[in-house]
DNA sequence: AATGAATGAGCATTCATTCAT
DNA sequence: GATGAATGAATGCTCATTCAT
C-alpha cells in the first residue's frame, strides 16, 4: 500500500516485536506462526520480512530489545552498600524479582528467555545476548558480596563466583514456580522467604 | 520385518523410549520427528505407533517410565533423621542432585520434564503425573523439617510447605544451571554450596 | 491360539461379515478401518487376513453374503398376478420396500451397496454381483408388466424394460429418502403413495 | 511461482474448484487426494491452503460455487402455469433433468452431492446448503402442484409436500440410473416415460 | 513499506498388508 | 486359526520463506 512514514513504519515494528513477544511468552515458539504474530500486529504476514529478515532474526531483535530491571535496583542499593552491603543486595534481588513479577512486559521476557530459554534458536547472536546479560547480573552480585566480605558478613574463603551464580539461579527459580500460581500478593511473601534465608545462610558463614 | 517374540518387542518399545528421552532431552520436542526417533530405534516410523497410539502417549509413558532418585536418598536419610534433621536434609538434597547430574538418563529426563516443562504438551495425565511427583518430593522434605522444628533448629512459625517448596526450586534452578557448565566436579561443589547455604539459612531462624 | 473347531471359525467369519457390515453401512467403507472390524467381532486384525484375502475380498463376500427379499415378495404375488397384475407388481413392491425398511440388516445392505454404491471398489466382481441382482429384479417386474399388458391394464406401446428400470429406480429413491427420516410410520405412507402414483400413471396409458 | 494478479490469482482458484469437482465427482472425495487435484490445476499443494482452510472447507466452496438449473427452469414454466399446472409441472422437471444430464459440470455436481452425498463431510454448512437446496426445489414444485390443485387436476386431500419430495426423488432416481447408461438420446426418452408416468399418476387422482 | 500469492519441505497420523510365531 | 509386531506408502496439514506487484 501506500508507503508509510518513518514513524509508521517504526510503530509497525515495535507492535510486531510487542506481539511477537506476548505469543511466544505465553504459547512457545514453536506454537506460534509468523503469520498468526502479524495478524495480531494488523499486517500481513510478508510485511515482517520487511523489518526482520527471518524469524530468527526477529527474536534477536526481541531479545536486545528488552531488559530485565536489574541494572535500575542495583543502581538504587548502591548506595545502601556501605552501611549493609547484604542488606542492600537482600534488597537489590528482591525488588528485582517483585518488579519483574508484577510488570506484565517483564514477566513475558522472563517467560520466554529464561522460563523457555531452551526452546530458543541456537542461533549464535540470540544465545551470546542472553550469556552477557548474566554475566552482568553476576556481576552486580559480586559488587555486594565484595563489600560483605570487606565488612566481614560473610567469610573469606567464599568462592564469590560461585555464590553469585547460586543467588542468581534463586532468583529465576523463585520466579519459575511464580509461574505456577497467579496471586502476586502471596508471592512477595514467597520470594521474601526464599531470598531473606539465601542471604542469612550466607550471613552465617561468619560463625562456622 | 515383525518382532516375533514378546521380549524383542519389548526390546524395541525400551528403544523407542530411549531414543526419544534423548533426543527429546536434546534438542526439544519440536525439533525432533517421531520418524527420526523411530529411525534411530531401527523400526520404521508405523512400528511406533504399534506401540504409542500417538506422541502424547509417547511422552507420557516416558514421564510414567522414569523416576528421580529422590526416594531412595530419601530413604536413604531417615535413619539420620533423629539425630540432626536439618543435616539429614541437606544430605538428601545434595545426593539426590549429585546423582541426576551425573547420571545420563536422570539428566536426561530433568532436561525434558523440568528444564524444557512449558514444551511439553498440555496433555492432562502428562501434567498431573509430573504435579503429582512435584506433590511427593516436595512431602519428603516436610518430613524433614517437621523433624528440625521438634528439634528446635528452626523457628516454630516457619511455614513449612513454603520452605518446602523454596528448596525444591533451588534444587532445580541448581540443576538448570549445571546445564550450562557440563564439568561434574565443580558442580559438586557448588551444589553444596548453594543448598548448605539455603540450610544455613534455615538454621539462623532460631536466631531471629 | 488353539486350533479352534469348524464351526467356531465359521462363527468369527460371520462375526467379521456382520461388523463389516454395520460400520460399512453407517460410517461409508472409508471411514472405517479393517481393525476396528476385527476388533468389533471380537478377534485381532490378522485373523481377517485369514478368512479374506484383502479388503475387496471381505467386501464381496459381503455382496454376496446378503439377498434383499425381492423374490421371496415375487414369488409370494406371482399367484395373484392373474387376477390384477397392476396390484400385484404394487403389492410386491411395496411389501418389498417395507420389508427392507424395517429390517436392520436389509436396510444396512441397501445403505452399504446402493446408497453408498460409488464408494464400493472398482473389483469387477462386486459391481458384476451388484448388476446381476438389478438384472434379476427388473426381470421380475418386467414379469408383472408383461401380464398387464395382456390383461391391456397398459398401452401396447409401452417400452418395458424401460419402465421395469424407471419402477425399481423409484424403489430405491423411496429408500434414499427414508435414510432421512427415521420414523417407521410415516415412511409406509410415503413409499404407498409414490408407488401407488407410479402404477396409476402406468395404468393411466390405455386412456391416452 | 506466486502468480501476481487478483485475476490470476482468481483463475488458480476457480481451476483448484474445477479440478476438485472432476475428480472428486469422478473417484469419490477418499480417492482423489488435495495434492493431485493442486497438481492437476497446475499448482503446488499448498497454493491450496491459501485459497482454503481445508479440504471440507474447499468442498463447501464446491458446494456454494454450483448451482442445478432448478430455478431457471422453474421460471420458465412460471408463465405456462395457469393454462396447465401439470404440464408445466412436467415440462419443468423434463427440462432440468435432461439439463443436467446433458452438462458436465451439472452431471459432475450431481454425481458429487447427490450420488455420493454419503460421501460427504458431515461438516454443517455442506450438509445445511445442501438441505436448504432440497427445500428451495420442493418448493418450486409445490407451487405447481398448489395451482393443479386449484385447476382440479389433482385431489384436493392431496398431500402436497409428500407428493413434492417423492417427485424430487424420482429426479435423482433418474439421475443416478442414469449414470450407468451414458448414450444420452436414449436417456431423455427414458426421462420422459418416469416422469410423465409419475404425472399421469397424479392426474389420475382425479378419478378416485 | 507492505500485500498477496505461491512454494516446498516436513510432520503426525492412518491403514492395508505381511508374516513369523 | 489366530495373534502380535512391523512395514511402508499415502494423506491432510502447517509454516518459514520468497517474490512480483
Amino acid at each position: 500500500m501506500a508507503r508509510r512514514t518513518r514513524e509508521e513504519s517504526e510503530k509497525t515494528r515495535q507492535a510486531l516485536l510487542q506481539m511477537a513477544l506476548e505469543q511466544y511468552a505465553l504459547h512457545g515458539i514453536h506454537n506460534v506462526s509468523l503469520k498468526s504474530i502479524a495478524a495480531e500486529a494488523g499486517v500481513t504476514h510478508g510485511a515482517l520480512y520487511w523489518h526482520f529478515e527471518n524469524r530468527d532474526d526477529l527474536i534477536l531483535a526481541l531479545c536486545k530489545s528488552i531488559t530485565l530491571p536489574f541494572e535500575r535496583y542495583y543502581l538504587e542499593q548502591l548506595q545502601a552498600i556501605d552501611q549493609d552491603a547484604l542488606k542492600a543486595l537482600n534488597a537489590f534481588l528482591i525488588e528485582t524479582i517483585c518488579h519483574i513479577a508484577s510488570h506484565q512486559q517483564s514477566r513475558q521476557a522472563f517467560s520466554l528467555f529464561y522460563a523457555r530459554r531452551k526452546e530458543l534458536p541456537l542461533h549464535a547472536g540470540i544465545q551470546d545476548t542472553l550469556a552477557d546479560e548474566w554475566d552482568v547480573w553476576t556481576g552486580y552480585i559480586n559488587r555486594f558480596l565484595k563489600q560483605a566480605r570487606k565488612q566481614k558478613q560473610i567469610a573469606k574463603k567464599t568462592k564469590q563466583q560461585c555464590i553469585a551464580e547460586a543467588m542468581l539461579s534463586q532468583v529465576f527459580g523463585v520466579l519459575a514456580v511464580a509461574e505456577y500460581m497467579p496471586e502476586p500478593v502471596v508471592f512477595r511473601e514467597m520470594a521474601s522467604t526464599t531470598i531473606h534465608n539465601a542471604i542469612r545462610g550466607l550471613d552465617a558463614t561468619r560463625c562456622n
